[in-house]
DNA sequence: AGGCTGGAACCATAC
DNA sequence: GAGTATGGTTCCAGC
């Protein structure tokens, strides 16, 4: 299940030296959602990315992205290769299936995502009287950008109250898709719309049976005048959707609505407006799957929950076709002209039951066709590197994040661990091509441009998450409580980049999962580690922590094949930390890695997700667990690999003013993944971390910097039974590698990180912003350390309230053939609630 | 004064 | 069907 989840960047973009003064410049970047739902855990989770093209795999084979095409990306193993633009619309035929669409023809609106949207401040005159030259921008190496919001006052426009219900709905088209589409400038062939997302959603049907189409009218949300956050997140979201600017939502009235219900799912005529955009066939076929008689029910497919909101709200139904035709741009003409009285005739059905929405005194600026090159749709699966070009997210952000309603007022940016913001750097080599920074919905391509010399860091330092509610996404699903627990979400960035031969090469780079929940529930908590034979794992005690947890380990194949209760050391419970000895696994004599899934229970219905377990064989010294994120999963899991280092997902961060020496010490910073780089081989296979003779320092909040990792030499790795056979597209974590899995040559938006933190001593961090010292660092995972350490210092370090640790009791595995990479000597921590007093961390033990 | 945060309160749903 | 637990959403107050 998924949830839906809008994200706004307004970033700060120094233009650098040529522009010589900040330049307003518009960011969009897509976000996909991981999201699972209590019930949709391991087992039937179904990830909201159904790409053909895993996030783990993020160098994908060279494809030619047009408009004109599919986005679906044929899954390799890739390397160096992006997605490449081609300004010919036919190369990509051949490459893509129209995965995406439903057989009815409907898109596949699946997938839950967020979406970053930056937007430039310049007026749209303004911006395409800039020259191209204005926006190129040369910077050193490691030189970093802040992406700033020029015009904040227009940003935070009180007449622009809500643009967010652009993104709201917006975000809900695109629910189908792993990635936000935010380019709509396609033509309206099924197979050409955005809503093609190359993911497969099992749940494809659901669409059908729901508004999807309308699921952005659904959201159009009457965003409260105190949301300015949000509301420049919907504009942005829109704008970055459409390459239409958007200044300002029609949603907005000038004045606060009267009946401001935050309830109003259903979009007015300003929604339509600007989601001209969307008014293609697959909302047209949505449309027409609600309404197969032609008589829309209202009672009928509709959630009842939102039924209820939306009777009550109906004043506010509206799915009025704006008279916006020539607004549309150049496929604009085409949506109408094709659907034009279907398309009103439904509308107008489905809100027989609800009161039209008077038309709104304001007018929207003429979005102006985008005249850029193409570019793929944001819910196209993409790689993070091509040939010298890598994009990657310096700093990652912060584990959790509390999404806002839009019935809320903006809860801020998202951050980064350390307190600063989230980073994405972009590496080239120096004598490459220039870099062209995507910056999506603006009229004039050129001014959205920025030419980057080699390398470019940039600072996401306003992208906020903006949640819909569960109401309104049922109602677009048609599903019924589909929303639940639907809270976790990755931001995904992408650059394109202008080749000489007039391709684009489109890159993107995935965050790590966000908890966007506000709870602070087991939920959300992650308990990863890894262990031989016997592990011992801290976890907290808090208002939620579970008093009789249960600790069951289960069989990521979807059955539970073998279960059993963790001991829990009562004992343990009196203190702040409650000590769960995992047991052996069934067949202890198991030749390969065995993935299990493990939860916790409070001994009522509260359960935690899932979370993997890894059992490794006795002569397989891995040590290390990997995070566990449905996303990742999504594409690869299994089949290639996927890379996965350094990646857990957090589900909670410690203070932001007081990063972790653990987190930013244990791994060396990322290092700017030097253009220099040998490309990595996409053949790369994925290899296990030794940590078995890995003494880990103390983590302690103030303990010192721990050394780097020592040079690390890496081996293929067998998958083990449960990742190579199943990748449980249901499963939240199934694509997570056992034991220590990358590949070393498949960097990526996840995996890349591995590479990264590989090569130790690379602290030469483009990022300049001290608040986030330990970049990656700051998406730490796992790692088991020596018993005498644990006793030392992880124990210790509970006792003085400090987070919790991974204990392990590595008796020392033996030897194996595989070379071994080793770990930076750090204790793996994962902190809950925003690491305050329920800061935690899992320590194993392997006895 | 406005925005950001944290948390309480309320409501709906699940058990 | 009622009661309770849990999660989702809204609202409020403090910083």
């Amino acid at each position: 299940m998924q949830d839906t989840f809008s994200l706004c960047v307004k970033a700060k973009f120094n233009s650098g030296a040529a522009a010589g003064q900040e330049r307003r410049h518009q960011l969009l970047a897509s976000t996909a959602a991981d999201m699972k739902s209590a019930d949709e855990d391991a087992y039937n989770y179904t990830p909201n990315v159904s790409l053909p093209v895993g996030m783990g795999n993020p160098c994908l084979s060279t494809q030619y992205h047009t408009l004109q095409s599919s986005p679906v990306i044929p899954v390799s193993s890739c390397h160096q290769t992006g997605y490449i633009a081609q300004n010919d619309n036919h190369a990509a035929s051949g490459y893509y299936l129209p995965q995406g669409l439903r057989r009815n023809g409907a898109p596949a609106l699946e997938s839950p995502r967020i979406e970053i949207t930056a937007y430039s401040q310049y007026p749209e005159d303004e911006v395409e009287a800039s020259s191209r030259e204005e926006h190129i921008i040369k910077r050193g190496v490691n030189s970093i950008v802040t992406l700033t919001l020029p015009n904040v006052d227009v940003y935070r426009d009180p007449s622009c109250l809500s643009p967010a219900s652009s993104i709201s709905s917006r975000s809900c088209n695109s629910e189908a898709s792993s990635y936000e589409s935010g380019f709509y400038n396609y033509d309206n062939s099924p197979q050409n719309s955005p809503w093609q997302s190359p993911s497969v959603s099992p749940r494809a049907s659901s669409l059908l049976s729901c508004p999807h189409a309308i699921g952005p009218a659904a959201s159009p949300h009457h965003s409260p005048s105190n949301s300015p956050q949000i509301g420049a997140m919907r504009k942005y979201s829109f704008s970055g959707s459409s390459y239409h600017q958007t200044p300002c939502s029609p949603n907005q009235s000038p004045t606060p609505s009267s009946h401001g219900s935050p309830r109003v799912s259903v979009t007015d005529e300003n929604w339509l407006a600007n989601t001209n955009q969307y008014t293609n066939s697959a909302i047209v076929a949505a449309i027409n799957a609600l309404t197969t008689d032609g008589v829309v029910d209202m009672g009928e497919g509709i959630p009842i929950k939102t039924r209820k909101t939306m009777l009550d709200l109906s004043s506010s139904m509206s799915l009025k076709v704006e008279p916006g035709g020539e607004e549309l741009g150049p496929e604009g003409d085409l949506r109408h002209e094709d659907y034009p009285s279907r398309l009103t005739l439904k509308k107008e059905n489905y809100c027989g039951g609800f009161l039209d929405v008077p038309q709104h005194p304001y007018s929207w600026p003429k979005p102006k066709p985008y005249l850029g090159p193409s570019l793929p749709a944001l819910d196209w699966q993409l790689p993070s590197c091509s040939g010298p070009y890598n994009l990657q997210i310096e700093v990652q952000p912060k584990s959790h994040h509390r999404a806002h309603y839009e019935t809320e007022g903006s809860r801020g940016a998202v951050k980064a661990l350390s307190g600063g913001h989230p980073v994405v750097q972009m590496l080239a080599l120096s004598n490459e091509p220039p870099v062209y920074i995507q910056t999506t919905s603006f009229t004039n391509e050129q001014s959205n441009a920025l030419f980057l010399s080699s390398c470019l860091s940039y600072r996401i330092d306003c992208a906020g998450i903006l949640k819909l509610r569960n109401s309104d996404i049922e109602l677009r699903k048609g599903e019924t409580d589909i929303g639940r627990k639907n809270t976790r979400v990755r931001l995904v960035f992408r650059v394109h980049i202008n080749q000489p031969n007039g391709r684009t090469v489109s890159l993107q780079a995935a965050s790590n999962p966000i908890e966007c929940c506000k709870s602070e529930t087991l939920t959300h908590t992650i308990y990863c580690c890894s262990a031989i034979k016997r592990a011992t794992i801290l976890l907290p005690t808090g208002t939620n922590s579970p008093f009789n947890m249960s600790f069951l380990l289960c069989q990521i194949d979807g059955h539970h094949l073998w279960e059993t209760e963790a001991k829990v050391d009562k004992d343990s419970v009196k203190s702040n930390t409650i000590v769960v000895e995992i047991p052996p696994y069934r067949n202890q004599r198991i030749s390969s890695p065995v993935q299990v899934n493990f939860y916790v229970c409070n001994g009522k219905r509260k359960r935690s997700q899932y979370q993997r377990f890894t059992y490794m064989p006795a002569n397989v010294p891995i040590i290390k667990t990997e995070p566990a994120d449905e996303f990742d999963s999504v594409g690869s899991v299994g089949r290639h690999s996927k890379p996965y280092y350094g990646q857990t997902r957090l589900t909670s961060i410690m203070p932001v003013a007081e990063p972790d020496p653990c987190l930013v010490g244990g791994y060396p910073p990322c290092p700017p993944h030097h253009a220099a780089m040998p490309p990595l081989s996409p053949s790369s296979s994925p290899t296990l971390h030794d940590l078995s003779n890995i003494t880990f320092n103390k983590c302690l909040p103030n303990s010192p910097t721990h050394a780097a990792p020592p040079g690390n030499v890496v081996a293929p790795i067998q998958e083990t039974p449960c990742c190579s056979n199943l990748p449980h597209p249901t499963s939240p974590d199934h694509n997570s590698s056992l034991g220590m899995l990358h590949s070393q040559g498949s960097p990526g938006p996840l995996g890349y990180h591995h590479s990264v933190y590989a090569n130790s001593s690379s602290s030469s961090s483009p990022v300049s912003d001290p608040s986030t010292p330990g970049g990656p660092a700051e998406t730490p995972f796992f790692q088991a350390y020596s018993p005498s350490q644990a006793e030392a210092s992880g124990i210790s370090a509970q006792a003085a309230g400090s987070p919790a640790s991974l204990l392990t009791e590595d008796t020392s595995p033996p030897s194996t053939a595989i070379t071994i990479k080793q770990e930076p000597q750090e204790l793996d921590q994962m902190y809950l609630d925003d690491g305050k007093s329920d800061q935690t961390c899992v320590s194993s033990e392997k006895g």
